[in-house]
RNA sequence: GCGCUCGUAGCUCAGUGGAUAGAGCAACGGACUUCGAAUCCGUGUGCCGUAGGUUCGAUCCCUACCGAGCGCGCCA
């Protein structure tokens, strides 16, 4: 249960009885917070239709308000400001995180991310998209939405023939063929794949395992080579879309150009191979046989260029089915200063396994997340390892550790009742605000306003601490207590979501 | 050329159709006998890329332009 909507009814039945009309009302959070813990600019879209300046509408409700529900409004330049009284913040505090707050939808999502090739370690882009789907994940399902974790294996096509040419050629020790891998991590692979073993297979289970590393699992993998299998690729697509395949120069095409997109697309090569695009097309369509009704996808901004592809495909289905697709910008990686490039064949490749052997996987978690997946980001080795210590993960570990702290310590003894001051609330209103936050970052599938929020409330955390003992003259203020103790476990929850580590003492 | 993403303080970035646009870093000055100083408190900075438009109100929505990155394969 989130904590508007202890309030948000009340105020809208007062608004609706005082007005006579029922116009959805927003509570809003002021900038400046002496203007109140919530605002209404009701008042602004109401004028018109009631034939009123804002102001004088804005008085009327706030009298209203003031008295019929047990907030405390009050009417400033067509504002409605509302106070919440610190008896309801600190009952609501007091169960809040007994009852998950619900995201209201009957979507049954499928999270498709990673999908790397498994021709080689995963690099840093890799990580970000592992770490938003992971983070997603978790966010999701707390609210009670259905979520399915699944990477696409690309164990088919040329650029795995290339791959296991290249391996038989370093096993050979012959030189390895054109557009080969070439790099340091075959002749790891020639080192450590036992003779039973695929290298594609040894290469999926390197990454799983480098996923594992930053707690990244996936529900389930789906190979490309299963779609293949029963060589009906084409044909389950023809019987499909058949008004829309063609054959045109000795290839077969998909009429994509019908959805939107900007040019028709090949599903199989005039040598008769069938393209990427082909697979991913029964893939995606084995996805919506499955139930699901919610694709999302995670790519890197590289493929962007595919969208309307995919979409054409979704569309073509004529199921009420969502697509999406998230959009992760490539992450520049720097070592001091300098660009690293990240292709996966070359030989200067920064693995993602060596980052996070570098800098741990709470402090990346934490940088990968933090920025809104479609923003540049720049990523420098040496800077993130020197700030390790500086780093904002740390400032929301430390505030969890200190509270834990006063706790164990205050474990025993005497109990008083004291007044609570204006920091008391301050922390106390933004605990309460946790779910409405989680709601919000859901909603959008913006999982990087996590983070900021969790920031924000160890400020007050640190502020509070100095302001605020708990522990004085050998007895524990009661109240103050409680406060901490649930603020205490939305820190630790909050890290929970974002998959980084809460710990008691550091 | 066309398309996608981005453009906010010196740097890295939040932010929302609403009130005076915010954090961190960096700089400077204070605070440890006291629940952990990995902390706190104080001191500045902005044509929110540019120009129009919609609106009672635009940094946010629309259009054009400028700049950065990416894409425009019968590669995956």
């Amino acid at each position: 249960m989130t904590f508007t909507s202890t309030i948000l009814p009340l105020i809208q039945t007062a608004v609706v009885n005082e007005t006579g009309v029922d116009y959805p009302i927003r509570l809003d959070i002021p900038n400046d917070p002496s203007h109140g813990d919530y605002a209404l600019t009701i008042a602004f879209s109401l004028a018109k239709q009631l034939k009123q300046s804002p102001q004088v509408i804005a008085t009327t409700l706030a009298t209203a308000i003031t008295t019929n529900t047990p907030f405390e409004a009050t009417a400033i330049n067509g504002f409605i400001n509302i106070r919440i009284p610190l008896t309801h913040i600190l009952t609501y505090l007091e169960s809040s995180l007994d009852t998950p707050p619900h995201l209201e939808t009957s979507d049954r999502i499928l999270l498709e991310y990673v999908s790397a090739n498994p021709t080689g370690p995963l690099h840093i882009g890799h990580g970000r998209w592992a770490v938003i789907g992971d983070c997603l994940y978790r966010l999701l399902t707390y609210l009670g939405v259905s979520v399915t974790r699944e990477c696409y294996v690309n164990d088919a096509g040329h650029q795995v023939t290339l791959f296991n040419e290249s391996v038989d050629c370093v096993r050979k020790g012959i030189p390895i063929p054109e557009n080969g891998y070439g790099g340091d991590f075959i002749p790891y692979l020639v080192d450590h794949c036992g003779p039973d073993q695929a290298p594609i297979d040894f290469v999926q289970a390197y990454q799983t395992e480098t996923l594992h590393r930053m707690d990244c699992h996936f529900d389930g993998w789906f190979s490309e080579t299963t779609l293949h299998k029963n060589g009906r690729i084409l044909a389950d697509i023809r019987d499909m879309f058949g008004d829309y395949v063609y054959e045109k120069d000795g290839a077969v095409w998909f009429k994509t150009t019908h959805f939107g997109d900007d040019k028709d697309r090949v599903l199989q090569k005039e040598n008769g191979d069938l393209t990427y695009f082909a697979a991913d097309t029964l893939y995606h369509i084995h996805k919506i046989n499955r139930g699901y009704t919610h694709l999302i996808n995670i790519w890197g901004a590289d493929h962007h260029g595919y969208i309307k592809r995919m979409e054409s495909v979704i569309k073509a289905t004529q199921k009420p089915v969502k697509f999406q697709v998230i959009l992760g910008q490539l992450v520049h990686l720097y070592k001091n200063g300098e660009p690293v490039k990240m292709s996966k064949r070359s030989g200067d490749l920064v693995a993602l396994r060596s980052v996070i052997d570098e800098i741990g996987s709470d402090a990346l978690r934490y940088f990968m997340i933090e920025k809104k997946p479609e923003l540049h980001m720049d990523f420098d080795l040496e800077l993130a390892k020197q700030k390790t210590m500086a780093n904002p993960v740390y400032y929301i570990q430390y505030a969890h550790a200190r509270l834990c702290r006063i706790i164990e310590r205050s474990e025993g003894m005497p109990g008083v009742t004291r007044d609570l001051n204006d920091g008391d609330r301050e922390l106390a209103l933004m605990g309460c605000r946790y779910h409405n936050q989680l709601v919000e970052a859901g909603a959008s599938f913006n999982v990087h306003h996590i983070p900021s929020y969790l920031y924000a409330l160890a400020k007050l955390c640190h502020t509070f601490y100095t302001n605020n003992p708990i522990i004085y003259d050998n007895a524990v203020h009661t109240e103050r207590l409680h406060i901490i103790a649930t603020t205490k476990r939305i820190l630790s929850h909050g890290l929970s979501l974002l998959g980084i580590s809460s710990p008691q003492k550091m």
